[in-house]
Parts: C-alpha cells; structure tokens; sequence
DNA sequence: GATTTGTATGAATAAATAACTATATAACCA
DNA sequence: TGGTTATATAGTTATTTATTCATACAAATC
C-alpha cells in the first residue's frame, strides 16, 4: 500500500494480444461491475474508508436493498470485502487495481472532453 | 508514445473522492464500452494496429453488421478513430488509456484467481 | 420469548441492448 | 448507367439487469 504504479506500455500491448478467450469475458465482467454509476458511487464512499451498508445508503441516494444487492454483487466477484461486526456489516474495496481503472477513465474522459471544447471553439472562430 | 505510465496511489484516492456525479455517469458510460467480449474482441484486434471492417470480422467470428455497430458505438464515444480509403474503412485505437485499464483489469483478474485457487488448495488439503 | 435493528433476498417490473435479418448508402469500376 | 464491394443502418427479438416492494434472516436488547 502507498506505493506508485508503474506501467509499461510494451507489456501492455502484448499482453492484450496475448489473452485467451477466456480470460476476455472475465475481463468484460470486471468492467460490466464498473459500468454502473450507483456502484462507483458506492466504490466512491468506500475509497476512503470501509463503512457499513447504512454509512453507504445515507451518503449516496438509493434505497437499502438495492445498496445491499450491489455490494453482494460485488462481493461476489472479489472487490470487495465483508466483515460483520454484531449487527453491523462493514464493507470495504478489495481490490485497488479497480480504483486505479477509475481515475484511468476518468482522467482520459476529461481529456477527450477537453478535446472536443477546443475544437468548437475552433470551429467557432 | 512508448512511454511508460506512472500512478501515483495518493493521487488516485483523492482523484476519485472529489469526482463530481457528472463525472461519475460518464466514467461508468466508459466502463460499459468495455464491458462487452465482442468490443474487447474488436479492440484486440486493433492492439496490433489499424484494421478495416472486413479485417475485423475475419478475425474474430462475427456477423459485418455487428461489428460495424460496436465500431460506430465506440466511434461515437471517441475510443476508436475512423479513416476512409475507398471503399474500405480503417479503424484504429484513439484512446491508450482503454488498453491500459484493460492490461490493469486483467492483470487483476489473474490475481484474483489465483488467490481463488490457492484458497481452494487450503481448503482441500 | 418478544422486539428492535441492520442486512439480505425473492418476486415483479421496466429499461437497456446485443445480435440478427434485411436493406440502404457510398465508392469504385466496366 | 449498371454492377460490385465495403460499410452502415432500420426494425425486431431475446436477454440481461437495475430498481422497487415486501419479506426474511440474524444479532442484539429487553
């Protein structure tokens, strides 16, 4: 924890290249659980700390039982984890490589953005 | 281009807590894009370098039309470039950091298997 | 045991969308 | 102009799934 990730970008393509099959339809399933805004909203509240589903349902707006469905969910697949304490059940992300996918995205949807609004301006001039 | 890629972890938590909701829709519209076998299957295929429709779907096993819908899909979202020669259509990868929260995504995937697997080993034993 | 609190789950509904078929467009050539 | 090739696009169907409501479960407290 708390150290820097470094990529490069060689490995990367061949590594693309070389998945299998099966691994390709994991892969999409990873980011079908990414793909919703009510479990990044969730996966939001968890980045900076575990809370319990009660913590999450009064940060983010959403009813308990669809929060409850969506941790399950993500439960399920490994990115995130569970830990009861009395009544309470307190989650937490499990898998960090998640979050470095969302600032990622994130990052190059603001720069295509960008992109987009100097080329009106361009046009526009 | 051929650079390495480094993230910092810090950066990354704070990244993504001041993600405002606007944001956050378009991260997971992203996501979604990524979320198909077949548009993964499509980007692979690009990896190596630019390719017509054509190209395409002899590469993997899919009818034209559909992979000429999931090419406009991800034209339209600015992840894959479109240049016309003729009749033919080059597409080509318009967004490195897609393949990098694919090499991310399933470098983790690999991870988590292992963990799934080793686990089952403790059990058994 | 009965009640309260926190969480999970089953059933139903509505919305999104991947894939298919058929057809349209658009560029090239005879 | 007519024909051929490469790609795009309607319309349709079937499947998936996010959400809601109601209820079940499980742990704590009385």
């Amino acid at each position: 924890m708390g150290q820097n990730i470094i990529i490069d970008e060689e490995e990367v393509k061949k590594w693309n290249l070389k998945m299998p099959e099966e691994m390709l339809t994991a892969v999409a399933n990873r980011f079908k659980l990414l793909s919703e805004p009510m479990r990044l909203r969730i996966l939001r509240t968890l980045c900076e700390r575990e809370r319990t589903v009660q913590e999450i349902v009064n940060q983010i707006n959403a009813s308990q039982a669809n929060v409850s469905k969506h941790l399950a969910l993500m439960h399920d697949n490994g990115i995130v984890n569970r830990r009861k304490e009395g009544l309470k059940c307190y989650y937490s992300i499990a898998d960090d490589s998640i979050i470095f996918a969302c600032y990622l995205i994130s990052k190059s949807v603001v720069e295509n953005l960008q992109d987009r609004l100097s080329w009106l301006q361009k046009v526009e001039s």
